[in-house]
RNA sequence: GACCCCAUCGUCUAGCGGUUAGGACACCACCCUUUCACGGUGGAUGCACGGGUUCGAGUCCCGUUGGGGUCGCCA
């Protein structure tokens, strides 16, 4: 029988890494499997369900690069994927429960009559778990204005959808016999459960909407990239059990399984999905990551001027100074800041950088003699400036380090950077020898 | 409060009765080095607690504590 997994996300206007990282293991499942993806939009007659809010879902998933085979604009044999357009299908099983006397009304609603008894959930991750539903109060199922509830319209598109395995958070293991008590009711089989540990805030709080990190869409913005995020969500609750964590998701895929799945809560960790993030971006194509990088140096207006500093091209300039960074961006947006001077003759400027460098003593000398050393260094590569410093450092005998931190900080008003040498070939003789010649007045 | 789930370094985790308790992030030191990173080497830090079972317990059982979840005419 092919596996059939679904998410089903409710339209609030984001997508919640939790949700985000339910959607990834039930993606994982069926792409493991060979079975399908369903995606449902759970837009239950809420004024907060708007298009915009669907589109969110849309948006963060396809960021993640979590296909749907069935659902939204894909289409299947079981629509529609929208809970909002099937209010006849709700109202036939719930016509079939009050025929069959398992539902009632009661002051306008319609309760669902729960069996006394203590029903067993069997669950692929958590074991098996027995709850007793005798205390349980009869749960409605209809509101007196005819709106369904959560657990039947749930329960009744798992069963039309055909859901073989319901892989959803923690947070829904104790109204699973509820549910189970629906099949029952329905005469279904039930599918099989598998309840994922919930993500937590790094100091192990809840994570709700309004923590910050909570939404997807703040990761893009941030400048995180898609499959640094994915792989640190699959390994948050999942363990391929030996030392691999940079994975492709290809290993991921035909690795991912039950048994390998965490019973525990995992609390969100920045520092270690900065630190992937970082990997990735290092270890992608350069043509990859000015793609990426590009339109945020478009969007800080560096790319504005006709000509780059050097006189060069702006587009061929700007290429090479990503390559200058490339491994050392932790975000994708660091490039801004890290890159600023680079486009701007008039850079922010470090002061504490410069009073450490430049107003030492000796610097200003030391600068004077870069500026008619550079005037006539030929070819302009970082090889041959490298050389060249290392001489005047020699002839004068002191450290080539006496010449490269006042040059480094003259010409890009701060302490640290990219290699100095391979800097200053990017930016051009002209641009150079400016900066230094603008520091002397 | 009742019920359910969970518990190994600060964090993510490996461990499925006998291990010097391993790895990764973060942290510290050193090395590399033109700065910052990267990389390399080394280091500190952990089995929540108390009872059992067993020759032997991080591993099994019970309890306590702690954390999380569910108890809606939210999803």
């Amino acid at each position: 029988m092919t596996t059939r997994v679904r998410f089903a996300p409710s339209p609030t206007g984001m997508l919640h890494i939790g949700g985000a990282r339910t959607a990834l293991f039930n993606w994982l499942y069926a792409r493991h499997t060979g079975g399908v993806f369903v995606l449902r939009i759970e837009d239950t007659d809420h004024a907060r369900n708007t298009q915009e809010a669907v589109d969110v879902i849309f948006k963060g998933l396809e960021w993640l690069g979590l296909d749907w085979d069935e659902g939204p604009s894909k289409g299947g044999n079981h629509g529609p994927y929208f809970q909002s357009q099937r209010r006849e299908i709700y109202q036939g099983y719930v016509k079939r429960l009050m025929d069959s006397g398992r539902a009632y009304e009661d002051h306008g609603a319609i309760r669902f009559k729960f069996p006394k008894q203590v029903m067993t959930v069997p669950d692929l991750i958590c074991g098996s778990i027995q709850i007793d539903l005798t205390p349980e109060p009869d749960m409605t199922i209809v509101r007196p204005d005819g709106s369904f509830i959560f657990h039947l319209v749930n329960v009744v598109d798992d069963i039309e959808m055909k859901i073989t395995h319901v892989i959803r958070g923690e947070d829904h293991l104790s109204n699973t016999p509820k549910h189970l008590a629906l099949y029952e009711a329905f005469g279904v089989p039930p599918p099989a459960f598998a309840h994922i540990p919930l993500i937590l805030n790094r100091d192990g709080s809840k994570m709700s909407k309004r923590d910050a990190g909570a939404a997807v869409g703040e990761y893009l913005d941030k400048g995180f990239i898609p499959e640094a995020v994915r792989n640190y969500l699959c390994l948050l609750g999942w363990s391929p059990k030996d030392d691999s964590e940079i994975m492709p998701i290809e290993e991921i895929i035909r690795r991912f399984d039950f048994p390998q799945i965490n019973r525990h809560n995992a609390r969100f960790d920045m520092d270690k999905l900065q630190w992937m993030n970082a990997k990735y971006l290092a270890t992608m194509p350069p043509e990859r990551f000015n793609a990426l990088a590009m339109p945020l140096l478009e969007k800080a207006g560096y790319l504005a001027a006709a000509r780059a500093p050097s006189g060069e091209e702006m587009s061929p300039y700007a290429q090479k100074v990503l390559s200058l960074v490339k491994e050392k961006v932790k975000q994708l947006s660091d490039v801004v800041d890290m890159t600023v001077f680079f486009f701007k003759d008039d850079h922010p400027r470090d002061p504490e950088a410069e009073t450490k460098t430049l107003k030492k003593a000796g610097a200003s000398e030391r600068l004077a003699e870069l500026r008619s050393l550079l005037e006539k260094t030929e070819p302009w590569t970082a090889a041959q400036l490298e050389s060249q410093f290392k001489q005047l450092a020699a002839g004068k005998g002191i450290k080539t380090a006496e010449y490269i931190h006042p040059a480094r900080v003259a010409v890009s008003g701060r302490g640290i950077g990219p290699s100095l040498y391979h800097m200053l070939e990017v930016m051009g003789r002209d641009c150079v020898l400016r900066r230094l010649e603008k520091l002397k007045g």
